[in-house]
DNA sequence: GCCGTTTTCGGCCCGACTGTTTTCAGTCG
């Protein structure tokens, strides 16, 4: 993508005008980069469409930026931005994710000791060249050697759903501690993100030294890296970051706010304030001395002049200007979801047998599931062949008899599925009068991830020409930490799938979540219908629905947007025409 | 470099903690 590329090159810029200490272009720098993240637009179509003229109307981008954007459109490169690429060594900007090392000290420390990269820092450590420069001394020294550590090791991520049971363990022994009034956690937990960086916890106390001696001293802490009255920051066992706030009780709303974040939407939200002649921090939003705002969250957006707003929406990605005009979407709810259209059972790869599946569903009180399990050639998975789709179907139907005679309140109806596999040439992986028989029709990509993009997009969308096929599972094939995406032409995709009013799917599996909120954003906008499925391959899955809706929900999804929140008859109705 | 319901010039989010200094700069979220 040329607006992904365009961004980090400016990313990239910022990063060395830090290094070099030129003060506010990097800011502008990363608010430009910014707002062209943010484009569901192409930037050669602005580009062609309205000229230079257009570009500055991206939020960040004015006069000097758009006629940088213009050459690099041109071009392939920016002479300006070559020249200040070769005033640095190459990677030294790298060496400011080191936690402790910013621009200020990184560019001293290449300065003064000719340190450019990793190696070279390490080489430094070790001879103690670090601990003798003015400004520094052996503490700073030992941080950086225990940052650089952590940098070697790399920042994956951790899943929402590994960090979430052990945000909850930790509360739930906060909670116990009679000093605290109220607890919660925060940050990019609370805003239901893919992956956590670290666990923010907000403490209400009056005794905020008790409060912070006993969540220093907690089991699960490894390391305390930052103590103090109000904010301490501590290493988990398992190499998890969590950061701790104590704040008075009457102070929860603001800090609640300010704690959830995200950075940009709160930098937004604060500058909000100013405009309109207050003060917004974690203790409150204030008119000079006097604190008007700060029990609530909803209280401090109202004062502003804003809707209230989702967690997950607070990304400053159009949330605050939507909420000015009244115009954010009801997100939808995991109460929505009426049924589950993708998971397996012990026919290909699922441990469990569809009775126990649908049983399972029906008390999450689901109207309706598909077994879609997977086709012939994903052999590795036991795929079936048409012969054993013919037996699970006749075992479905026997099922769906029993279940309909069965009370109203646990009637639940299977309905025949398949994922079935997209081959290399795009076609699939059963013939059409097989899959005219299937009520639920998912295709999916198993093989020749590194194929070409031109190739992968090809290969999809002649899939979704096929009038058979419903929906598309997991479209983009990442699985987080292990595996990126293949090369895709997205839009490419959107377009069909549009046009065939073809589905596409937001797997909730907690390591695909696939597609991603901003896709699930650009593909609602475009009209395109989702299904959030669970992918589930055992029923102690299911429950992660409630990760794909929170993907939806950071998507703007709304419940009208999704297939799985219609009624059995009403769906129905949508996947046969 | 960007931007304007205080401004076309002069601002640019706000506060906590650490380490190295003696009053504050750098870093972080």
């Amino acid at each position: 993508m040329i607006n992904q590329e365009v961004a980090d090159l400016l990313y990239e810029m910022a990063d060395i005008l830090e290094l070099k200490g030129v003060e506010w272009k990097p800011r502008a720098y990363r608010k430009a980069a910014q707002g062209i993240e943010n484009l569901s637009e192409d930037l050669y179509a602005i580009y062609k469409k309205q000229g230079r003229k257009g570009l500055q109307n991206i939020p960040g981008v004015g006069e000097a930026i758009a006629k940088h954007i213009e050459e690099y459109l041109l071009k392939g490169k920016v002479k300006k931005f070559e020249q200040l690429k070769k005033s640095v060594p190459k990677g030294l900007s790298n060496l400011m994710e080191i936690t402790s090392l910013g621009a200020k000290k990184t560019f001293v420390l290449y300065k003064k000791l000719g340190i450019r990269n990793l190696s070279d820092l390490k080489e430094a450590i070790k001879r103690h060249k670090i601990a003798k420069l003015a400004g520094f001394g052996i503490k700073s020294e030992q941080n950086i050697s225990r940052g650089l550590e952590i940098f070697k090791k790399g920042q994956e991520r951790t899943l929402l759903s590994d960090a979430l049971p052990i945000a909850e363990r930790i509360i739930f022994k906060l909670k116990k501690l009679k000093e605290i009034r109220r607890v919660s956690f925060a940050g990019s937990l609370r805003r239901m993100k893919e992956t956590i960086g670290d666990v923010d916890v907000l403490v209400t106390s009056s005794k905020p030294k008790q409060v912070m001696d006993f969540f220093t001293r907690l089991a699960e802490v490894k390391r305390v890296v930052a103590k103090g009255t109000t904010k301490s920051t501590v290493i988990l066992r398992n190499g998890m970051q969590c950061d701790v706030r104590v704040l008075k009780d009457e102070e929860y709303g603001a800090a609640l706010q300010y704690f959830t974040g995200s950075k940009e939407h709160n930098i937004k939200l604060r500058e909000l304030a100013i405009k309109k002649g207050y003060k917004l921090s974690e203790y409150g939003l204030f008119k000079g001395k006097k604190r008007i705002a700060c029990r609530t969250e909803d209280e401090i957006y109202k004062k502003l002049g804003l809707q209230i707003m989702a967690p997950e929406l607070r990304t400053n990605t159009g949330e605050l200007e939507a909420a000015k005009k009244g115009k954010l979407p009801h997100l939808i709810e995991l109460k929505d979801i009426k049924g589950d259209l993708q998971m397996h059972s012990k026919y290909s790869d699922g441990v469990d047998t569809i009775a126990k599946m649908a049983e399972e569903a029906a008390k999450l009180g689901y109207d309706y599931i598909a077994i879609t399990d997977h086709s012939k050639t994903r052999a590795i998975a036991h795929g079936l062949d048409e012969k054993r789709l013919r037996k699970q179907w006749k075992e479905i139907d026997a099922l769906n008899k029993k279940l309909k005679s069965q009370n109203k309140e646990r009637r639940i109806r299977i309905l025949k599925g398949s994922e079935v596999d997209i081959l290399a040439d795009g076609t699939l992986d059963y013939s059409d009068k097989i899959l005219r028989k299937l009520e639920v029709v998912i295709a999916a990509v198993h093989s020749g991830y590194k194929s070409s993009k031109r190739k992968m997009t090809d290969r999809i969308c002649k899939a979704l020409e096929n009038k058979y096929v419903h929906i598309l599972a997991h479209p983009t094939g990442r699985i987080i930490n292990r595996r990126p995406a293949y090369e895709l032409d997205l839009n490419a995709v959107f377009e069909v799938a549009k046009e065939k009013k073809k589905i596409l799917e937001v797997d909730a599996f907690p390591d695909r979540l696939d597609l991603k909120d901003t896709h699930v954003r650009a593909a609602i906008e475009k009209g395109i219908k989702i299904s959030i499925d669970t992918d589930a391959h055992s029923y102690t899955h299911l429950p992660y629905m409630v990760y794909g809706v929170a993907q939806a929900r950071r998507g703007w999804a709304e419940k009208k947007d999704v297939v799985n929140c219609l009624s059995l008859k009403e769906l129905l109705r949508v996947l046969r025409r």
